[in-house]
DNA sequence: ACAAAAGTGTTGCGCATACACCCATGT
DNA sequence: ACATGGGTGTATGCGCAACACTTTTGT
């Protein structure tokens, strides 16, 4: 780690022009959850998730909706680059973020070589952000063709996701392809159809599947929520990332480890009141990187 | 997805110039499983995981360890560029394959900012690689300070990662901090000191990490072993990347699933003879990306 | 009264842990 | 004979799925 002297002298000398440098972006799938409204005075409203996206004025893709990211500027961190981004671009101040992704396919973008370097973002409904939508979900999955073979199998899966704000309906089409054979396993994950600009779509996609894989065994969950929510609320949330539903009384064991009860309560809502509760600061501990 | 008359009109104009570009790597953190001689007849031979490491003929890092990497070609894809590189510089034609993460940090290379998208990768012990050394791993970690605050705590470890190849000892000390405050939790990795070149030592930390857990919940462990393999042999590979010790019984309940058996046995070897096996292609059928 | 959500209790099954035990082999 | 690994059986207990049931509120 230390610089020798070897070194010194030869950084004199070292031109930064020799090597083919691409463009990189770092880019942003921005998730919330939020309560959709309903007539029944008893009814919770239902919980859904949904991705920020904004409105391209320019080419490439112009009058496409798009992620939001940016050129790296290569005074800053990627994650220091992307926050004010955010902040800038979109009024987004408080969010969870880790990185997703790099995606670098050769044809990605018209223009050149642009790498980006993926992140995904949570933020919480309470924050009201400028210069872009949110749209809802839907996702359906078909798996169309699965080959038993001497050693392995193939599968191709269709992934239809359907963005929607308003009148507008964003449709795109995922194949995911799965050609396993002895160890050797290959997945392609290609866009037959997208209505997004990029590979945009691809983002949207691995950032869903690590919120659903995280699920389990994280509390990132929380960062969906505000900071009280009743249990009922958590479980909605849980089921609307996952897609099925939950049993009750086993949810409440399961996740009790996970919040704090406080000694606060909802009302005037047509039913029992009902308990609010708050992330357990201390529950992962043990965590790793 | 389709590129517009607009988008047309734009990319003749358009000028790759005005954005500043950083330099990108690709590396590869390879990793495998070897046998330990071993003086008693009796006794299975010990697996160790290693890690392949190249020594730097030039400067930067000059005489220094690091890993297999290459600036990116802009007319490949990453992945492919990685395959070429690993083949062309090591011989390394047989492996698995992921991407683990993108580091960014601006000092990271003393010549100008460069990125580094890592890749894990894994192979079997009889491949013969050239130009690079296999070290054995030493690892302590020990968790140095705990503070439990109003709404959150502060933990920093250190992890001392020694690297062995013969005479050759690589001396490294990361430090993780910990600060989890309410929802917002920070985790910073540093370098307090370290005999690689770059921050090789975060990439080779971020690979066991990944390795270890995916461990759990994937067959990626049968990428280390040879085709054929007894469920003890299986077992010490599973034993050494944890760290801890398994119980037989149980572990073969556990595996059963990820295994074939076949009518194969080993013998000459001073006790009974044991049950050869394969890994089970078919396992992961229900895989998601 | 009733619809909806809040919340608790119970039962049974499956799986993981821990341990005991027998088998087969080469020296 | 014996050390070593190969391999099986089983008791115990915990966790989770499934379901039943009670409580509390506003209209």
């Amino acid at each position: 780690m230390q610089i020798s002297n070897d070194d010194k002298k030869f950084l004199e000398l070292y031109s930064d022009s020799k090597y083919q440098k691409p463009s990189v972006t770092v880019d942003a799938v921005i998730l919330r959850m939020i309560d959709k409204e309903n007539d029944n005075y008893r009814k919770l409203p239902e919980k859904k998730l949904q991705v920020f996206l904004t409105y391209r004025k320019y080419p490439p893709f112009v009058d496409h909706y798009a992620v939001v990211g940016t050129f790296i500027d290569l005074n800053n961190t990627l994650e220091h680059t992307l926050d004010l981004c955010v902040k800038n671009k979109i009024s987004l101040n408080n969010f969870y973020k880790e990185q997703l992704f790099t995606f670098g396919d050769k044809q990605r973008d018209p223009r050149t070589r642009v790498l980006s370097v993926s992140y995904l973002l949570l933020t919480n409904a309470e924050e009201s952000l400028s210069n872009g939508e949110w749209f809802d979900f839907e996702i359906k999955q078909t798996e169309n063709k699965t080959e038993v073979l001497n050693d392995g199998y193939a599968v191709e899966k269709d992934i239809i996701i359907t963005l929607r704000n308003g009148e507008t309906i964003l449709n795109n089409h995922l194949k995911l392809k799965i050609n396993s054979s002895g160890l050797k396993m290959e997945k392609v994950l290609e866009i037959v159809s997208s209505d997004l600009a990029f590979d945009h779509i691809k983002l949207i996609y691995f950032a869903l599947d690590r919120l659903k894989n995280k699920l389990e065994y994280t509390d990132i969950a929380f960062n969906l929520l505000p900071q009280k929510f009743t249990l009922t609320e958590l479980k909605n949330c849980y089921e609307e990332i996952l897609g099925t539903k939950l049993l009750d009384a086993n949810f409440r064991r399961k996740t009790s480890d996970l919040v704090c009860p406080l000694n606060e309560f909802t009302g005037e809502k047509g039913h029992r009141p009902s308990q609010l509760f708050t992330h357990n600061p201390n529950w992962d501990r043990d965590a790793n990187f």
